[in-house]
DNA sequence: TAAAGTATTCGCATAATTACCTAGGTATGA
DNA sequence: TCATACCTAGGTAATTATGCGAATACTTTA
């Protein structure tokens, strides 16, 4: 499922009304969605983690700062790609932003089209990913919804066991591995074995 | 293969030789091997991308500068992970840096201990990733061993084909397939269809 | 050039796996 | 108590995989 520019949201965060309503402004004119938020707190409060979108925000901002939101969606497992700025630039900062997996760092003040050049890598790297985001979602959707036995019996088939092995190990008939397995497999919308290995592998279970 | 700090390979990188002997002394203290270099041309020349290593160097030095020598890296498709120094310090550059893949980005002059201590968070994950680095080679290693045809069963077989399909998209007898996979199998040394397929995953063909 | 080796191709028979139909026992919660 | 979901299991038919044997073509080497 391809998506285009126009679906993808731009969170923007700083404390400073001035640069989030002229931020704003610059990002709606190429096209982007942009919502804005005074704060980490606020923007994490109505946190949407399924949908496509990037954070712009300032580093330094009261109650919670960059690195400290940059945790928060570590914590929430949300890969959301952030744009770091910094009117108080310091190499050290800009260090501890990248290595928590910042995509980008810039000072201010900036030519706007930097931030937008920028921003528009970014957003191209979002457009890309996302069908790969997309399945993730959609596979770890499914997976939750697996009883624990079907679970257990995924787990030991993408394993390399086979039902009578799976069935020996767990002390019940193999037919009812292979009724778990069947189970397991129509929840994942699997076709065939391989595509549940596969399926396992891209959860990063294997 | 599991391997230790003393297996590891720190590449010193800087024209300065105060900065290159004190740092080679200051590195070796800690059990580290370290071999330095006065320009990133004279270790790109030496470069061997098949140790567990990583390099510390200066990112502005004559001829070629750490920028410069990244690109060179990726070109090799050598991801040695490198951390950066720098005595002129700039977030655009750091940034840059980052963003081409740095590891870290450290600001000339520094305390030894601070080097030493992202150093070695470096050191150790290289140590994590190692084993699954040898791995990858071996992979390929033993797929660069398969004949095309094979390679073309092995492609269809992990791509979610039966026997019977590949044989009627190569156009061959489902006998013949089986054969072919089975070579397959032994070349590449999995045990199982679920192992190949695993394999297929990391060698990033699926 | 002849021999050796590798790659590619199959058939047949047997073993293993999977699919499908059916169905009982046990919790858990409305 | 009834409904729902979960775990359990046997038997048979169909599908698939595997082991053994062997022919043809192309490349390399002695």
């Amino acid at each position: 499922m391809k998506i285009n520019k126009e679906d993808i949201t731009v969170f923007v965060i700083d404390d400073e009304y001035v640069i989030r309503d002229s931020l704003t402004l610059l990002i709606e004119g190429t096209g982007l969605t942009v919502k804005s938020f005074d704060s980490a707190i606020s923007f994490l409060d109505q946190l949407n983690t399924s949908i496509p979108a990037c954070i712009v925000g300032d580093i330094r901002m009261p109650y919670m700062d960059g690195l400290e939101l940059q945790e928060q969606l570590v914590i929430k497992k949300c890969d959301m790609p952030i744009i770091f700025m910094s009117g108080h630039a310091d190499i050290s900062i800009s260090a501890t932003a990248f290595r928590a997996g910042a995509v980008d760092f810039i000072e201010k003040p900036f030519e706007p089209k930097f931030l937008l050049q920028r921003l528009n890598e970014c957003v191209e790297k979002i457009i890309l990913d996302w069908p790969e985001t997309q399945e993730k979602n959609r596979l770890n959707e499914c997976y939750s919804h697996l009883t624990p036995r079907e679970k257990e019996v995924f787990l030991l088939t993408v394993n390399n066991h086979s039902n009578k092995q799976a069935a020996k190990k767990l002390g019940i008939s193999n037919r009812t591995v292979d009724v778990h397995r069947a189970h397991t497999m129509e929840k994942m919308q699997a076709d065939s074995l391989n595509t549940l290995i596969i399926m396992a592998v891209k959860m990063g279970l294997l």
